[in-house]
Order: C-alpha cells, then structure tokens, then sequence
DNA sequence: CGGCAAACCTGCGAGC
DNA sequence: TGCTCGCAGGTTTGCC
C-alpha cells in the first residue's frame, strides 16, 4: 500500500494521538515481521513519552525521550487503526499485530496481513548511519532537483526503474512514479542518462504536484490502505494511467486523437502503465 | 558495481 | 461451489 502519501496520511492521523503521549503499554502479537521484534523493545518503549512523529520516505519515525526511535514501515498491507476512546472501543481484527495504549486513553492497532511491514527500534543518534537510511536519497517532498539531476545522470536503466529506487528519491513507489511521468510526458522506458537538465526540473514539478495531491486525498486506497479513522484515500480516483490500461488518458482524450491508449508493460518486475502516444523518450 | 528475478506473505479476483 | 493461477502499494538478497 503505503507509498510517501500514505505514510503521511497516517502520520497526520497518528500526530495528535500519539506526539507528546505516554507509551503505557506495547504489546506485540507476534515476534516478527519482515524484521525480527527484539526482545528489549518492549522494555526501551513502554513508560516513554513521544517526543516527536517524523517521515523519511516511507519510513515513519517515532521520536522518543529515552533517545530511542520506533522505526516503523508499512510495508505491502499495513494500516493504523486509532480508537480515541481506548481499549472499551477497540475492536481487535485479524493481523493486528502490535497495540498501542497511550496515557491519554487511545488505543493504536497496527495491522499487517502480509507482514512486510517493520518496526524495531534503534538509538536516535544513529538513524543516519542505519543500513537503509544512510544511502537514501532526499526525501520526495523535499529534494534538491540539481541533485536529482546528478543521480539520473549515473543510470542507464529506465528512468521508471531509477526513479523506483531509494537511494535516488526517497518515497516514490509503483502508482506516483508512473502518475508523475505522465504528467510530465516522459516515457517509462526512457533512459534516465539521458534526462536533460530541464526534463529533470519538468518531472520534479509534476513529482511535486502529484504528491500534495494526493497528500490532501488521504492517499491512494487500492485495497489495504485506510486513514487512522478507517476511511478510505481518495486519490486512487483520480489516477490518470496506474490500473488503467486499455483506457484512454486524459491529453488523448482532450485531444480527440485516441482511444485506448494506455499500455501496461513490465520493467525490472513490475507493472508500469502509460501512454506510449503522448509521453516521449 | 549495475540490473534484474526471486523471495518474503496473505488475500482476492478471474477463469475454469 | 470450489479449485488453481496470477497479481498486488515494498524491500532485500543473490545471481549474472
């Protein structure tokens, strides 16, 4: 499920339930899940109070005043469930692999049924040295395009795949990346190397506006994904070519020249839809 | 090192 | 109705 909107979306939801709460108590309904859950976590978090809820990507980060951090992935299928009213409300559900009670009364559910999802928790201080983190690239909200540019430049792969991958951008996933190309006009299958300086500056602005959008839609709801209240994303609605294939894009459209246009092929694995008629090598 | 397939899991829809 | 097959938002590993 969870590309950046998504994990934002439950950010936002978690921000008032959880900043500035005391942990009462953790428990965890299973050892692991894509990652082992160590034996002291339970001990490092319980008792701590949230100093802050932060994003990197689609990692979600929770701050706390031990000097400790919750880092937390969604992985595939993961969701947040909130109930403000606390355990007299919580309706336990199949997956629910790790519950939240806070000081203030809430209860916090974290459900993953394909379990790729993370959380483990490491010193504070040594988040930019941790395996994945520390070779990630800028964070998709907020990234230098000079920068970006720099990257494309060392790929040869397609710019689909390069813009995939985490140490380039951090927070793209399968449905922005093809949303955004769209938008921008460039073809999938276009060799990254080959992106001018301006096409770079072209795809950040059409990045960017598709994420805030999606941001304000609560995210895309394909199947898993729900907002800390359990309503659905919005965004998924709003798709130009992600699980359109064999439809006709909104610019043929407008321009009365097509129908059918959008192709869905694979690259390195995984599917990518666009229109082959308006988006350029 | 770069690039890609496969593996990690469960659930669901399509087709027979 | 029930079975099998393929596919799904991501990341990591291992093999050319």
């Amino acid at each position: 499920m969870p590309e950046l909107p998504e994990v934002e979306t439950i950010r936002r939801g978690l921000q008032p339930h959880l900043d500035g709460q005391i942990i009462k108590n953790i428990t965890f309904n299973r050892d692991n899940l894509r990652t082992p859950i160590t034996l002291g976590a339970r001990q490092l978090i319980q008792g701590q109070t949230v100093s802050s809820l932060t994003r990197f990507g689609k990692y979600l980060f929770v701050n706390l005043s031990n000097a400790q951090t919750i880092v937390w992935h969604m992985g595939m299928s993961g969701t947040v469930r909130i109930y403000p009213q606390g355990p007299s409300e919580y309706e336990p559900k199949k997956h629910d692999h790790i519950v939240i009670e806070t000081e203030a009364g809430a209860t916090i559910a974290y459900n993953d049924p394909r379990r790729f999802g993370m959380f483990y928790i490491i010193p504070t201080d040594e988040l930019s040295l941790h395996k994945p983190f520390s070779d990630m690239g800028d964070d998709a909200l907020d990234y230098d395009t000079a920068i970006l540019y720099e990257k494309l430049r060392l790929r040869k792969a397609p710019i689909k795949t390069v813009l995939l991958d985490q140490a380039v951008i951090a927070g793209l996933g399968n449905i922005y990346v093809c949303e955004a190309l769209f938008k921008a006009g460039i073809s999938p299958l276009k060799a990254a190397n080959t992106m001018s300086r301006q096409k770079t500056k072209r795809l950040a602005e059409e990045i960017d506006k598709t994420l805030a959008l999606a941001i304000e839609n609560g995210g895309s709801t394909l199947k898993d994904h729900r907002l800390t209240d359990g309503s659905m994303g919005y965004f998924q609605h709003m798709f130009d070519v992600y699980g359109r294939a064999g439809e006709t894009c909104p610019r043929c459209a407008n321009d009365k020249k097509s129908i059918n246009c959008i192709e869905q092929i694979k690259q390195a694995g995984r599917s990518t839809f666009y229109c082959p008629r308006t988006q350029k090598i």
